[in-house]
DNA sequence: CCTGGAGTTGTCCTA
DNA sequence: TTAGGACAACTCCAG
């Protein structure tokens, strides 16, 4: 019998739980399929970015599956009459996939299954994304974990009492057949220029192949940068020292059980050195799963903040500001330097990833919103989940927020996590002659230092567009209003 | 039910 | 110069 496997956010042959029930309940005989769907693709949260990383995944997918022996159909359309003309045609006993749990694909999923279970097709769909769902890891009262820490622990114990839940789904070599399907027709895969994408950063090359390159330098501690250094290095921007996996988290090209197995076997060999940065980096897979199973289970964070007296704050949203943020133009080095690396390389670090929302919401009194969205339509790792989260956390509005006087002086961060102003220099070209004590306040350069050092401030690069002290008062006021009586 | 410890990643002022 | 405490009050969560 056949069973489609309906790839999705899990672009790989490896440790894929759907595709190795579908071979197993198959013999082999599985038609792998891809849907492009338009109301994702032309939506207002993907960027061309991340539409080019999919096409060269899927393009890495579709080679893969011919020298196994198999080809992937790709269709575009609605999924559910792509699915079901599909079934009809290959005369397929089921349809399998791994399950995603954002919104629109929850919504999307529940109306594949009633189509093709009203047409007699048996659907079935496992956990693959995450290594624990939202309903297998819950407070003692039943409820689901809203506190990072808690959830962290608990999670981390789980695994301890049951590390099956990070066995490789496929323990078997994969067995594909190619069945007599002439009759299905596939799209070509589409050129991404139609998308309108320009070529990202070539270390972000899409697929499975290329995830497994990424994986194997990061886990590999005799590198200058790796998961051995991970917890000492990470947050330095200036340095290749993340993993860079993010966009094959987000679009499945590497295992998740992947990932933690091998922090665990760092974590677990304490003759090795990489076990604090193992850990470190296992946290931020902690992390995945946490805002995962957030947006499961409240799914309002997606257009409101998860607390609610902080749902209707007065934001000054300045359009002209905004658009500043977003051009790297504010006159704040490591906030510009940022932007300018989100609009160049569809990537941004992530400690300067908290520093711009922190700006954008705390200094520039800009709904918190409105960075999300120019993220998600930029970043080619943008995942609504970790992004939702994030912007919330920054914002002060998100479970588990930070205090809302915990506001990040961009000036100090930069003096931090960039000291000599390498990060700066990169994108900041204009800059790049300022001895580091100014590279971070250029703004106190004198006429003379400023003729020096080849830039004009106000000219070459802007004055500051706000004051930090005086943003971060009004910033505390409108906080305060909402934490005092109404909540 | 109550109790008490704790809460990703900070900043600033004061002694 | 530097270290330590204030910054609010509240909710979450385990015991």
């Amino acid at each position: 019998m056949t069973i489609i496997h309906w790839f999705r956010r899990d672009l790989r042959l490896h440790d894929n739980t759907a595709l190795a029930h579908a071979i197993g309940d198959s013999g082999g005989l599985v038609l792998p399929v891809f849907i492009l769907d338009d109301r994702l693709l032309k939506g207002q949260m993907i960027g061309p970015a991340k539409v080019s990383f999919l096409l060269e995944s899927l393009a890495d997918l579709a080679q893969t599956l011919k020298q196994s022996g198999s080809r992937l159909v790709l269709r575009r359309g609605d999924p559910r009459y792509e699915l079901l003309r599909l079934a009809h045609v290959c005369r397929v006993q089921a349809v399998y996939w791994n399950r995603d749990y954002s919104p629109y694909a929850l919504s999307r999923d529940a109306s594949v299954e009633s189509t093709l279970q009203s047409a007699g097709f048996r659907t079935q769909h496992w956990k693959d994304a995450v290594i624990y769902e939202a309903n297998e890891l819950k407070t003692t009262t039943d409820r689901p974990y809203t506190v990072y820490t808690p959830y962290a622990r608990r999670w981390r114990q789980q695994l301890q009492q049951q590390p099956v839940a990070v066995e490789s789904a496929t323990s078997n070599p994969l067995k594909l057949q190619q069945g007599d399907w002439s009759a299905v027709e596939s799209v070509p895969l589409p050129d991404s220029t139609e998308f309108g994408f320009t070529a990202p950063d070539p270390l972000f090359s899409g697929g499975a192949n290329a995830a497994q390159q990424l994986f194997d330098r990061f886990t590999d501690c005799s590198q200058h940068h790796s998961i051995a250094t991970y917890h000492q290095q990470r947050d330095q921007p200036a340095l290749p020292a993340t993993s860079k996996l993010s966009p094959h988290l987000h679009l499945g090209t590497i295992s998740p059980r992947a990932c933690v197995r091998a922090a665990r076997s760092f974590i677990q060999r304490a003759d090795t050195l990489a076990v604090d940065g193992a850990s470190t980096w296992l946290n931020e897979l902690i992390w995945r799963d946490f805002y995962n199973q957030i947006l499961a289970q409240f799914p309002s964070v997606v257009h409101r903040a998860f607390k609610s007296q902080f749902a209707d704050i007065a934001w000054d949203n300045n359009p002209d500001l905004f658009a500043a943020w977003c051009a790297g133009q504010t006159g704040y080095p490591i906030v510009d330097a940022a932007m300018r690396q989100l609009n160049t390389e569809a990537w941004m670090h992530n400690r300067t990833r908290m520093i711009v929302a922190s700006f954008l919401t705390k200094d520039l009194l800009i709904n918190w919103q409105w960075g999300e969205r120019y993220f998600m339509q930029h970043l080619i790792d943008g995942d609504l989940a970790a992004n939702n989260g994030g912007w919330q956390w920054a914002a002060g509005t998100g479970t588990d927020a930070q205090p809302y006087f915990r506001i990040f002086n961009p000036t100090s961060q930069g003096k931090r996590f960039d000291p000599e102003g390498t990060y700066v220099r990169r994108y900041v070209p204009e800059l790049a002659a300022l001895p580091a004590p100014y590279i971070h306040e250029p703004w106190r350069l004198s006429t003379e230092q400023q003729h020096q050092y080849g830039v004009q401030i106000g000219h070459d690069y802007p004055i500051p567009l706000v004051d930090h002290q005086i943003q971060r008062q009004r910033v505390l006021e409108l906080y305060g209003q909402r934490t005092s009586g109404a909540g």
